[in-house]
RNA sequence: GCUGAUUUAGCUCAGUUGGCAGAGCACUUCACUAGUAAUGAAGGGGUCACAGGUUCGAAUCCUGUAAUCAGCACCA
């Protein structure tokens, strides 16, 4: 097997096989150096930030005085980086001190910082090409030579340190491989996942839209992407009924007061649209999250023990004042309906509480077939007393409750700090949208701190007035996001029960056969599918094409063949195969498809 | 919000040096009556994102605003 010179920053070399993902890094490392290189030759001055390799690249920062590195700059640092590759590029490793490896950047204030941030005893480990000097903080190939085949991808602002409050770099992206196969397959991945995302399916089969003359992150279901999210609410409510939940409708709008109460204003005041003054006194604020509602409901009688848990559930409406930046489709939305509940639980059923509502959510992914998802449990971050209310012990006692949970249930987890809601920590459920971002899909969050601030209480088994703890869940996250994630988990083509046309009825000639293809529709309403006929003046294969592109799940031929012996011809999406069958047996198959949610098992 | 790019018909996009606003798809009408991925023809459709400016003349050049996209930051 081939194999690759490795350097170390410690200094040490070694061969690793060149199919390895170690062999990778270093290639996508070493190509982020080179790529470093050719910046400083093509633009003088510039400053250089962070070069660093990812899980599917590399990138890095730059900052120009004069305009920043532009898209239409790429195909000539391409160029320039081919040509110190070709030329065989030297890479040198030396550890020097301090104010030797500072001399040597100069003026580069982003390089002096992060030279001084790696120095150790005042030594510094750097490589060296052409004129530029980097922090060697990964290992990289000893000959450039094998950088070959790669793509600058694209530029984009990231702030200095990730810090919002730095000076915003330019970062290039861009991707690297051994092969060129791999590089053109890894291209053309990129170009399939850009035709999964629900933007563009969300357009293509007349889903949503959002107008931004209307508001932007205010999105628009047209009556196929209603269709889906229907069935999904339907779905969602009927299931956690089934499951101990009692379902409310609770007001958009409150009184600020509330809000005051609960700590939103205090700590999340900046995601909120703000209050309507009403004239008289009186401020009404359309609401950011639904557990101010649910806590009205909990309050609107004294609560026994005997109650607990109470569940109280609704796809509650919620407004969040979304920076323009971070809209996104159905991803990101100033509006939103989520798939909302709270849990009310004495101390001893929390455990019992979070593991039922877990199980309850693996039913629900199982329904929908989603798989590929991640466990992160979200901390604060004990620093930033300004995001977190400041109680420690409750913060620490919540936390190790939480880790204790998942442990005890024996799940894979990862912990993150930094991420927690303001009044405490939870358990998200992570996944990738088509683009490869991560998301939040489904949470629940134990919250100690809310019924504090609404001296919420039950009557206990002495008599004696408590406190109950709340648990926040959302199974299915919010609907715009759902059906995000839906759209391109699917690639658009839904499974027959979410499918917003089930069945497309073709009649071969419309005015014979036409009257048969509609009492056929007629039936299958009747039985809960969603069927329409095509009777426009099109020949078949227009339509046939239509239904396909449009993804419709069953599209059934019905001609003179079919009327004799009241019989349809079947297709299903993405085959080519027919098969004629009796009405019945097509009622029998797609009644047990939906049945099934159409899963395989 | 920040960096960069973009914004032209319902959708996807052309539009040269500043000189009459374009195509494909979709839509409407007509003809064709069709057996599994696009029948043919004709027609309608535009405040060239918005507001200013330069110019004899602006889709095109300049300034500002908004939105969208890539990403960062923030987050369901």
């Amino acid at each position: 097997m081939a194999q690759v010179q490795v350097l170390s920053p410690d200094g040490s070399v070694q061969k690793v096989d060149r199919d390895s993902q170690e062999a990778l890094q270093a290639l996508r490392q070493t190509t982020a150096l080179l790529a470093k290189a050719a910046l400083k030759q093509e633009f003088p001055g510039i400053r250089l930030g962070e070069d660093n390799a990812t899980d599917d690249g590399f990138f890095i920062d730059s900052d120009k005085d004069d305009a920043q590195v532009s898209a239409d700059q790429l195909e000539d640092l391409e160029a320039a980086i081919k040509k110190f590759a070709k030329d065989d590029a030297k890479i040198e490793l030396a550890t020097v001190p301090l104010d030797e490896a500072l001399a040597q950047a100069s003026d580069d204030q982003f390089s002096n910082e992060l030279i001084k941030a790696a120095a150790k005893d005042g030594q510094v480990a750097i490589y060296k090409v052409g004129d530029v000097v980097a922090v060697a903080n990964a290992a990289v190939l000893t000959y450039a030579d094998a950088i070959k085949n790669f793509k600058l991808l694209s530029v984009a602002g990231a702030y200095w340190q990730g810090m919002s409050s730095n000076p915003m770099l330019q970062r290039i992206y861009g991707t690297v491989f051994f092969k060129k196969d791999a590089l053109e397959e890894d291209l053309k991945r990129r170009q399939e996942a850009k035709e999964r995302d629900h933007r563009v399916i969300g357009n293509d089969l007349d889903l949503f839209f959002v107008d931004p003359k209307v508001g932007a992150g205010l999105p628009y279901w047209m009556p196929k992407g209603a269709t889906i999210r229907r069935t999904i609410e339907r779905y969602i409510i009927d299931k956690e009924v089934a499951n101990g939940y009692k379902h409310v409708y609770t007001p958009v709008l409150m009184n600020l007061d509330v809000y005051k109460t609960s700590g939103h204003w205090q700590h999340y005041r900046e995601d909120m649209f703000p209050p309507m003054d009403m004239g008289d006194g009186e401020q009404l604020e359309l609401r950011p999250m639904n557990c101010p509602s649910h806590i009205q409901i909990f309050n609107h009688h004294i609560r026994s023990y005997r109650e607990l848990p109470l569940r109280i559930a609704e796809l509650g409406m919620m407004h969040r004042y979304e920076k323009s930046g971070s809209l996104s489709g159905l991803q990101r939305v100033r509006e939103m309906t989520l798939n909302d509940g709270h849990t009310f639980v004495a101390p001893n059923q929390i455990l019992d509480e979070f593991k039922s509502i877990l199980k309850l959510m693996i039913e629900v992914y199982h329904d929908f077939d989603i798989n590929d998802y991640t466990f992160r449990l979200s901390y604060r971050d004990p620093k930033n007393t300004e995001k977190y209310f400041d109680d420690d012990e409750m913060w620490n006692n919540a936390q190790t409750m939480l880790k204790q949970a998942m442990d005890d249930m024996g799940l894979e987890y990862y912990e993150a700090e930094g991420e927690a809601a303001f009044y405490g920590p939870k358990l998200d459920v992570q996944t990738k949208t088509a683009l490869g971002n991560d998301e939040t899909l489904s949470t629940i969050q134990l919250d100690f701190m809310l019924p504090k601030q609404f001296d919420l209480k039950y009557v206990g088994e002495d008599g004696q007035e408590h406190r109950p703890i709340m648990i926040h869940r959302g199974l299915v996250s919010t609907m715009e996001r759902f059906t995000a994630y839906l759209t391109e988990m699917y690639k658009g083509a839904f499974p027959t029960w979410l499918s917003p046309e089930q069945v497309k009825l073709i009649p071969v000639k419309d005015d014979v056969h036409g009257e048969y293809a509609d009492k056929l529709r007629n039936e299958f309403a009747a039985a809960g599918i969603r069927a329409s006929v095509d009777h426009r003046n099109e020949k078949m294969g227009y339509k046939i094409r239509e239904a396909q592109t449009k993804k419709v799940p069953y599209t059934l031929v019905v001609g003179e063949n079919e009327v004799n012996e009241n019989k349809v011809t079947v297709r299903k999406y993405g085959e080519t195969e027919q098969i004629t069958k009796t009405k019945a047996e097509f009622l029998d198959q797609i009644l047990a498809d939906l049945a099934t949610y159409s899963r395989e098992d």
